[in-house]
DNA sequence: GATGAATGAGAGTTCATTCAT
DNA sequence: GATGAATGAACTCTCATTCAT
């Protein structure tokens, strides 16, 4: 292996890493930022300053605030649906383990990273109507992965059908289930100690709901 | 001495009628213009020009524009808590009925008032810390309706009794649930048809999740 | 003495006196307001309120915010000039009487008024073109009281002759001497208990003052 | 390692130096205007573009407008009390030489600056409590400057011993008598070409007037 | 690539003044 | 005469964004 020849030159390797550090920065000031002061309080120089750049550099690596908070918006998402994927892939998979990922939402993502949670569940709201469509976009990106996740246990657990809009209203009641709770007990409160407790409750509760329109179809359809 | 006079002169109670209806006006507007618009974006200039009104007269009935959102948000909760109040004291009063308290959310209020259902969930949040107190201090009210009304309804269906932190996490949840659906399929996609069937899956989930939460308790007591 | 005739009917009177006495009550209100908040401060509406009165009916009796400041400023001038008149009509008039006139400033103008010394020393300047040249117009008259009664000294002295000029500049200096010790001892600090010392001692200062220019004069001319 | 190589890099520098030349060209711009106009009327507008700035530029170097009127009124007392100093620094040093300062501030300063001299007084009086604040302490170490050249003569001139608030009252004198003549004669009138006779004739007052003071004082403590 | 001074449109807000009642 | 709601011009100030260096 001739190491005199790579392919991609080490100097560029160290640019682009050097890079990603960088946004890493202003992307974690921003969040830091959006979360304390809110997105409209926090100016693109108070950004500037906690990242230790100037203004100008943060817009030759974003194309302007919004696209922070999209960016930022994004990552939190893709963050939470690795750690809910995580959850979901786990085996011997039945209703029960699924309705295990919210603990993976409140105890991997909320309780771990606050400020995420701010951003997706208040900072990102009523921004106007880019942020908005980006964020409808990726919550039905979520509630689809939900939604995924539940047809898989269907499929395992045998002979369980399930239409779609059920699935996806199911999806949905599991995501403002979790919201709530983050919000309420998060972001408004801080009872994070109670977390663990609320966590099982919410678990009976929306296994009981699922098994419960679960049931009902299957009434419904015989 | 005639005791037919009135006490207080008609005109001063036309005037106030009048002025009644001029902050009606004005709140009418900056509720168009919040829904439609954002808060951000509707400038007072905006709503000053829809109400028929100069920017002058906006800040003669209101602080300022923060004043003009929160009026608009007591408005809405305010609503929002009598047309709950009508739906839970209607008689024969039991855990199914409570849970028909969310057919009223959605139909009575989401339905009939789509820009004050958008007020409540979208441009009243991330709007600062002012608005967020308030806000948080409305829901926590909503909250302690439901609350009441799930004690009221315990009391009467005899011997439950519940631990107040577990009735305040169902009704935090039973918010977090048609928040989301109004959300989703009034404010994301406008899906007012599937409303009445969705409420009918929401009061089955609700009801199956907060039967679970109690017989869950029976349990852990006994 | 027929009682039944009056030039002026009765009513008519009261009328006039209950004007008089509207127009000192919001006279006294801006007076009050405007050297406590300053003039700029001090809004019409917080003058109509302190008065016990509508915006509007300020504007019946004044022209405009200006017109009041202005109406404020002569009458503190009116009212200095009588005491001033009083000082300097006394008898036994000689020059060592013309500088007690002083003493009557800060004693029976200042102290008694202090409201209206800040009025006319600090209010009143700055306030643009119009306020401006009223509060010349007033200082020159001011001023030309003080050279005259210093011309009736010379006058009564005897032989002493003084180039117009050069009184001038005497009652100038002679205002610059009281308005400064007035701003420095009143306004800025509050030591009204050293004035009549300071007094006093100002009256020895302006008396030797004007001597050295009487006898320069003399000397020159000579 | 060469010496000569400078510590602060040219460039630096010439950034520095023009930092100063805008600032400066700012306050000359706001100096011209709040003289010519009125603080009040002058809007920040106008002096941005008479400064042949944009309105944001002038916040990037000044807090606000009234942080534009402060700067400007210490820098004229910062030139003021440099040339003063100048004046009281001169050898041979009798109380004759004290009271020579005043040509100092009417020729040197107020002749040369009448712009400056308007600002600092005029238009930088009434103009709020934060302005009145500033006011006062400058013109405290105004005072205090005269206070301490009168000490420094009464020291080299011999016994005379003069308490510290007399000799205050006569630095306030001082100042009223110099103010009322630029005022009356500068501001007011534009009597320049007089200037020189009448800071002759004030200096005879105020030499007068000091000589009374100190010959009572030796007299009252014999 | 990084800088940060400059921009300038635009917002919210104030308040002296008016005038229909 | 008195009222006070309505006006609207004008202001200060902010800040996302740009661009010459």
């Amino acid at each position: 292996m001739p190491a005199s020849e790579p392919e991609v030159p080490r100097r560029t390797l160290r640019k682009q890493r050097e890079k990603e550090q960088r946004i890493a920065a202003i992307l974690a000031a921003a969040e830091k930022l959006f979360a304390q002061k809110g997105y409209q309080t926090a100016s693109m120089g108070d950004i500037a300053d906690l990242a230790e750049f100037s203004t100008g550099t943060i817009y030759f690596y974003f194309k302007n605030k919004e696209d922070l908070l999209i960016r930022l918006m994004n990552d939190c998402v893709y963050l939470l649906r690795e750690s809910l994927a995580g959850g979901l892939r786990s085996s011997d998979f039945a209703l029960a383990d699924f309705c295990q990922v919210g603990q993976v939402f409140l105890l991997d993502f909320c309780s771990r990273y606050p400020e995420k949670a701010t951003i997706l569940f208040r900072e990102t709201v009523g921004q106007g109507a880019e942020v908005e469509e980006q964020r409808k976009q990726l919550f039905e990106k979520l509630t689809a992965d939900i939604q995924g996740g539940l047809e898989e246990v269907c499929r395992r657990e045998g002979d369980i059908v399930i239409s779609a809009p059920l699935m996806e209203l199911i999806a949905v009641l599991t995501v403002g289930l979790y919201a709530q709770v983050a919000y309420h007990y998060l972001i408004w409160r801080d009872e994070s100690d109670r977390i663990p407790e609320i966590s099982d409750q919410t678990v009976t509760f929306l296994l009981a709901g699922v098994n419960a329109l679960l049931q009902q179809q299957l009434e419904g359809r015989a």
